[in-house]
DNA sequence: AATACACTAACGAAGCGTAATTGTGT
DNA sequence: AACACAATTACGCTTCGTTAGTGTAT
């Protein structure tokens, strides 16, 4: 009456804590039932069960065995710092998701626009996915990644469709060597701000990186960038130059 | 000269892969160099290379070495399925690690408000936050946490110690049968819609959640809340209704 | 003989799940 | 004898890091 002890399987059932955790937490001293009785059974008393509460509480917090054995039972182990500390670590793996998820939203966004997916298209993908993080900050790459759900697949498709062609365009122009300032080049500027404008959204920011990056990447020959983009950029630079 | 076959030591320092991961990797069959020679070696060819990469690429991703397995050797398994079905569980997790980081956030604030923290407070602390994520839905949470910042710290520590006086004026004049309309009980009123504003925001939702945690928590006899707020809440709800 | 590098084998880690085997009381 | 519950022991999971002991070539 006075000391009703548990015994494990009981334990169990009314904390939802499998007896194996019990077991487990005995084993590693974390929680040791009070005493035992008739046949060596674990008999757990009622400060073992508030203990055993703790305990739960705190994992909930994602705190490891260790760190709930720490505030448990040193003193001068202040739950704030540990929390803190603990909050700390959480908010890193939490960019480290973000960053994660936005990566694979973008192949899953990329893969699903093309047909048959070959490892190396994958790989090529992956690959360009992974270099875009260098040219833009994360909050970029959010603004980014909103723009795209906004803006829709097919719109990307066709954009898609649209660019080679408008490059071959620019690239016999120059190699014409028509003036920059004539209508025919100042209407392929004009096309082509305005599918800049469609991915940046305007954003000076993320315009700047755009460019960096398909300086950089070209210049390096990525297999997927024409080793001229950035003299079709600067042409089209001038027109722009000139129509102002 | 056509094949600079390399050893595992070299494979290493050029990618910066430990070698005792290409040991692992050849250990499960997933990186299984093109030849031995000399005294055993590993000798990696050219393909070994590229599929290394490959492999380092989709584990960068956060995909386990048995998912990389698959998307690389099984042709029915097709990148865009893996990958989306990566992105959902990466989804989940990052949810979870918001919501964990909330509720540390907010308890790590509690704490700071705190001179001397007991495990007592500590576990009562916990069992607040985690009772209030019953009445909000995630968003208003971060919303609150959000005002919480913007307000401070000091701010919230006023408001904490001003509560108790206005609760107490309160029952007071309910209790000397204090007419609702009065313009003293219309004061204090006022001074409640004010500091619940505070919180709130003005956002109803969030306001209705306040209004349900307090009956609910005050009704199953939350040792932090007065078992007499509802009265309290409805008294003064009384006074609102007469100031229109 | 010493140095550098490679090889294999095996423990450890975090937190239990999941047997397998053996009591013990009813 | 069967059934319920408890105890102990120990492997498994995942991805390597880290010794430890042993060649082998230079």
């Amino acid at each position: 009456m006075h000391r009703p002890d548990l015994k494990v399987g009981e334990l169990a059932r009314r904390t939802g804590i499998s007896v194996r955790t019990l077991h487990y937490y005995d084993e590693i001293g974390l929680l040791t039932p009070a005493r035992r009785g008739d046949g060596n059974h674990r008999l757990y008393a009622v400060a073992d069960i508030a203990r055993l509460q703790q305990i739960t509480s705190l994992r909930q917090l994602g705190l490891s065995l260790e760190e709930i054995r720490a505030v448990l039972e040193d003193p001068d182990c202040t739950p704030l710092r540990v929390v803190e500390l603990h909050l700390a670590q959480a908010h890193q793996r939490l960019a480290a998701e973000r960053a994660l998820c936005d990566r694979l939203e973008a192949l899953a966004a990329a893969l699903g626009r093309m047909e048959e997916v070959s490892i190396d298209m994958l790989m090529q993908t992956i690959e360009g996915i992974t270099n875009m993080d260098q040219y833009f900050t994360p909050e970029q790459r959010a603004e980014i990644a909103e723009r795209g759900r906004q803006i829709g697949q097919e719109r990307i498709r066709e954009v898609e469709a649209e660019w080679p062609q408008l490059i071959e365009q620019v690239r016999v122009e120059m190699e014409r060597g028509t003036d920059p300032s004539s209508e025919t080049v100042q209407a392929l500027a004009r096309r082509w701000s305005a599918l800049v404008r469609e991915f940046t959204g305007g954003n000076p920011g993320i315009e700047q990186g755009l460019r960096d990056m398909y300086r950089q990447e070209s210049a390096s020959s990525n297999p997927h960038l024409d080793p001229r983009m950035p003299e079709y950029m600067a042409y089209i630079g001038k027109a722009l130059q000139a129509s102002k």
